[in-house]
RNA sequence: GCCCAGGUGGUGGAAUCGGUAGACACGCAGGACUUAAAAUCCUGUGGCUUCACGGCUGUGCGGGUUCAAGUCCCGCCCUGGGUACCA
């Protein structure tokens, strides 16, 4: 038996994992209602061309040792893995190549599989679900049919079928904020008519509604897959159009989206993030009578947060999108009120938030009266009021709200201070709390109290009432995409209806291309046929989150053909024990699943009400990027013609000459420019055929601007002791794509490049394959350095350095076991000495007590310190080696599985039991007390621990050491606590 | 602006309830083995100071509480993430 040789190790164990039952069987969970169960599960990944990196395993690694560590336990554990295919990358894919998603998708799945497998994950494959299959998207179809099928019920605040809803308007009509008719009425409509009313309550509806309209992607997108004005996937811009689109009506249960979040064990990042997103504020709203009435309208609504001061009030204004604009504005004011309102309309949501600081906003010429005063108060037109938020109207109170405050400001208007507290010629005074002034029935009061008495006193008087607003929107559920999942509807004479439950899949059909129709319509419209009873289907597709949404329920039972999972399944696996995977979707995907979660709960498809109880989200590993400094020579060439030549080419130079001369304060500064002079001066005359470089124009040369371009072919070397990242030139010059740039390099080094830590990405050419690093050091090593890093949780940047650490500790691990001149196998069965029992019962507890934590880089460490510690005493005994192999094998399962074959075990480690912490082995009757001297430590006594205190003191008092920190003084206090610390106070 | 997380050696990071700051690892320096390399092992390694014993100082900054503060409290600064006219 030769050294510790983990290709050949790894190889073999993966290969029985893979196909010996011996091996295979105990990985895949069964609804065995016998044992405790335990609910693993990764974020499934997008199956991206780019394949895996060395960040994706990070998390997948530490919930494979949970998953492992919880099986030794005893539980049965499931822990499955799949992806979701559908997705924008492999559709840009078609449109550029022809080749069917279906096609593309299947070959990364079969990459990311090969890649996973190297790194001895514990994947339970028998569960495997992926997105795109029409076995799966079924299911999701079906639950949109459901969706589609159900109202919000707010007085039980659940879902319900919306035949529950038809019989009350057939029997009682209907009377809400909404819509008002008898039952007669209702009976009297038209199926269309009806449809539409029924559209407005259903959880899946159609309804005409401002989206996100991403024209490079020609498709809409859900507000949380817009970040700043540009489209998350590609950057494109996205602009505000009117379409009528399918929606799902997350907005019902914002309420229960909240709430739900106090009794779930996420980070608070991540709670927080989905509060601030549903975003609930509790306001008031309130009538202003109107000084001329509009048709019917008497009155103006606004919704407030600050009802309590009302008496600041000097001005309304209103969204640019409200209904009344037009017959507000009035007078002089008409024309230019409403110009300025088609202009503000107009603009895209990106350059409204570009102009966030701009204020503008006209006078519309109306007047509201105060509900309490009378007065007459100006109705302005502002693009700082949203027309889909609350009323599209605001109070104004520009004393105690920034915004108001500033408009106030700039237009000149009446600033009052209601709230003492604040210095208002400098700023408003937004904190709610203070005491009113101000403000008549309310003055003396707290805000909080003043809140209260406003509010009753608007509802006394019939003005509004005490109501809740929320942020969240609803979420547009339909794209103008192939590579999803079609929308199970049809339309009747243009009434949308839902397929029959049994037709589905609706699969998706072939097309010729990937692209929109000519005229406009989503590229579903070219399939041929597609109508479902003669009826023709719908065109868009569903979002990428669709799939997602429910996935977790599937694996409990993928291949169930009657129904998502069987009610056994469900209720044995009930919800996620740990979810782990990245925070970017906390406002997404976290959010989409706990709704459809509640949704199917209150269906009574399920028990859960959330789908899961812990998640951890783990730190994204970054990568360093090398980077090239890109200088641009301007007004160089003496050429008359600009286009000539080298323009063409784009220099790219060395850092540190970069830096030299941006900084032309630099000594070496003219000595740099004569360097990089000379360079280019050789370069012209081999690059460009002899034509010659006009140096004429000295002072004009280099006007530069540094920018950064990243850059592949680099390696870190160490220069006087300082690691710099360098660029192999010979390679460089060889590749193709860099035949129009000219490198600088540095006199002596040569091309030094800058670093950044970045996101990994292809396009950086920071990427470290984790392939690449199972092959040089081993899957084994690779998983314990991934949790060596650091806390999971953080985000770290990807380096090599250290990874050699703990090889070396796999290496001394193995060399316990085969520690002799011809490194055979040799363990021990003497019994083990108190000091090993002790090494080995500190470690059990360590690594159970941190897998607990999911603190597996302690964890780690504690493994090196107990081999470490085994290894000065030489130890080789089986009962201290075998069960070290056990809390071992979670994190490196291909070593463990090796060493307890050679233990002579023919059964998977995977199926030991986790050793017991006994901790008799641990107690200790004697400490080694630091005695400090005014909280500084100055030296060690050995005391018993059972040791009396008195006796404790005086024994230290009378130590030839403490007299010499007494300096002869009488100490004041000795405070001895048990087994901690002695601290004598001078 | 608001919300959340964080700030500890040359580096990644440890430090349970306030109780010896820097575990473990990398890197570096020196040494052993070797023809050599690889591998392995040993010693040292926060800073300042001292021939040495030792002393002083030290967890972003400034205060405070305490016998004792990286840890608790108050006020700042900085970094990362989320969110942004949400009334």
């Amino acid at each position: 038996m030769a050294n510790y040789d983990f290709r050949r190790i790894e190889k073999d164990w993966q290969t029985k994992w893979a196909s010996h039952p011996v091996y295979s069987q105990w990985l895949k969970a069964s609804v065995d209602t016998s044992k405790p169960k335990y609910y693993v599960l990764d974020m499934f990944p997008y199956p991206s061309g780019a394949g895996l990196h060395v960040g994706h395993p990070l998390g997948y690694i530490a919930s494979d040792i949970v998953s492992r560590f919880k099986r030794l336990k005893g539980f049965n554990v499931l822990h499955p893995m799949g992806y979701d295919a559908f997705g924008l990358p492999a559709e840009q894919y078609a449109i550029q190549t022809g080749q069917h998603p279906a096609k593309t998708t299947e070959e990364n799945i079969a990459r990311y599989r090969e890649q996973l497998d190297k790194i001895g994950f514990s994947f339970d494959w028998s569960k495997q679900v992926i997105t795109c299959d029409p076995a799966y998207y079924r299911w999701t179809q079906w639950i949109f049919i459901q969706l589609f099928n159900s109202y919000y019920n707010t007085e039980k605040n659940s879902a319900a079928p919306v035949s529950e809803l038809i019989q009350q308007f057939e029997t009682l009509g209907c009377n809400n904020e909404q819509h008002q008719f008898s039952a007669e009425q209702w009976k009297a409509m038209s199926d269309k008519e009806q449809s539409n009313i029924l559209l407005s309550y259903r959880l899946a509806f159609l309804s005409e509604a401002m989206v996100n309209w991403c024209p490079a992607l020609g498709t809409v997108l859900a507000n949380d897959e817009v970040k700043d004005g540009v489209s998350e996937r590609g950057g494109h811009p996205v602009e505000r159009k009117l379409m009528t689109q399918w929606s799902l009506r997350i907005s019902a249960y914002a309420e229960r989206l909240l709430t739900g979040l106090d009794g779930i064990d996420w980070s608070d990042s991540i709670k927080e993030a989905q509060r601030n997103w549903i975003g609930k504020s509790v306001g008031s709203s309130l009538h202003f009578e109107l000084e001329k009435p509009i048709k019917d309208n008497h009155s103006l609504e606004v919704f407030t947060t600050r009802p309590d001061t009302i008496f600041g009030v000097s001005f309304l204004a209103i969204a640019p999108e409200h209904a009344l604009l037009d017959e507000l504005c009035t007078g002089d004011q008409r024309q230019a009120a409403l110009d300025y309102a088609e202009k503000a309309k107009n603009r895209s949501e990106r350059e409204r938030q570009a102009e966030v600081k701009n204020i503008t906003g006209a006078f519309t010429g109306s007047y509201v009266k105060h509900p309490f005063t009378a007065e007459l108060i100006p109705v302005w037109v502002a693009d700082y009021v949203l027309g889909g938020y609350g009323t599209g109207a605001v109070m104004a109170v520009p004393g105690h709200d920034s915004r108001d405050y500033a408009f106030a400001k700039h237009f000149n208007l009446p600033i009052i201070e209601v709230v003492k507290g604040g210095d208002l010629s400098v700023e408003s005074y937004d904190a709610k709390e203070g005491e009113l002034v101000n403000s008549d029935f309310l003055n003396g009061l707290q805000v909080k109290d003043a809140i209260k008495k406003a509010i009753e006193a608007i509802e006394q008087k019939g003005l509004g009432k005490g109501k809740t607003n929320y942020r969240l929107r609803d979420a547009v559920f339909g794209r103008q995409r192939y590579w999803g999942e079609p929308i199970p509807v049809y339309y009747q004479d243009g009434i949308p209806m839902c397929m029959d439950e049994k037709d589905l899949p609706l699969q998706l059909p072939e097309i010729d291309k990937y692209l929109p129709t000519e005229t406009g319509e989503p590229p579903l419209a070219r399939a041929e046929n597609w109508t479902y009873k003669g009826m023709p289907l719908e065109t868009t597709t569903m979002p990428g989150w669709a799939g997602s949404s429910w996935y977790f329920l599937r694996y409990m039972d993928p291949n169930n053909g009657e129904a998502f999972a069987s009610e056994t399944a469900l209720k044995y696996w009930k919800e996620i024990d740990l979810y782990v995977g990245g925070s970017e979707h906390a406002t997404g995907h976290l959010l989409y699943f706990r709704f459809w979660t509640k949704f199917l709960k209150d269906l009574g498809f399920i028990e859960a009400d959330e789908p899961a109880r812990k998640l951890v989200n783990q730190g994204m590993i970054q990568g360093v990027s090398s980077l090239a400094n890109n200088l641009k020579v301007s007004k160089w060439v003496g050429t008359e013609d600009p286009n000539n030549s080298f323009f063409k080419y784009t220099f790219l130079l060395s850092s540190e000459l970069c830096d030299i001369l941006s900084d032309q304060t630099n000594e070496k500064y003219n000595q740099t420019i004569q360097f990089v002079e000379s360079q280019l001066n050789e370069f012209s005359v081999s690059h460009l055929d002899g034509e010659s470089l006009s140096l004429s124009e000295k002072e004009d040369t280099f006007h530069f601007s540094k920018r950064n371009i990243p850059i592949q072919y680099t390696s870190y070397k160490s220069i006087n002791g300082k690691e710099v990242n360098i660029l192999d030139i010979d390679a460089i010059n060889n590749e193709n794509q860099f035949k129009d740039y000219v490198f600088i390099c540095d006199k002596n080094v040569g091309f030094i490049c800058d670093t950044a830590v970045e996101k990994m990405s292809k396009s950086k050419w920071n990427v470290v394959n984790p392939d690449d690093v199972c092959n040089d050091y081993g899957a084994d090593t690779l998983r314990l350095y991934e949790m060596f890093l650091g806390p999971l949780q953080d985000a770290k940047p990807w380096s090599t350095q250290g990874i050699e650490g703990v090889l070396r500790f796999l290496r001394k691990f193995w060399r316990l076991f085969h520690n002799n001149p011809e490194e055979n196998f040799f363990l021990s069965d003497e019994a083990p000495d108190k000091a090993e029992l002790k090494i080995l019962h500190k470690t059990i507890k360590k690594a159970t007590e941190d897998i607990e934590n999911f603190s597996f880089n302690t964890s780690v460490s504690a493994f090196m310190v107990c081999v470490n510690e085994l290894q000065d005493l030489k130890c080789n005994k089986r009962s201290i080696l075998e069960p070290l192999c056990i809390i071992l094998s979670p994190y490196a399962p291909h070593i463990a599985e090796e060493l307890w074959q050679q233990c002579g075990n023919n059964n998977s480690i995977s199926t030991a039991e986790w050793p017991v912490f006994n901790p008799e082995y641990l107690v200790e009757n004697e400490f080694n007390y630091p005695i400090s001297f005014n909280g500084k430590v100055r030296f060690n006594l050995n005391f018993a621990l059972d040791a009396d205190t008195k006796a404790m003191e005086d024994a230290i008092l009378a130590d030839e050491q403490t007299q010499k920190y007494l300096e002869g003084k009488a100490p004041k206090k000795v405070i001895i606590v048990k087994g901690k610390i002695v601290n004598v106070v001078v």
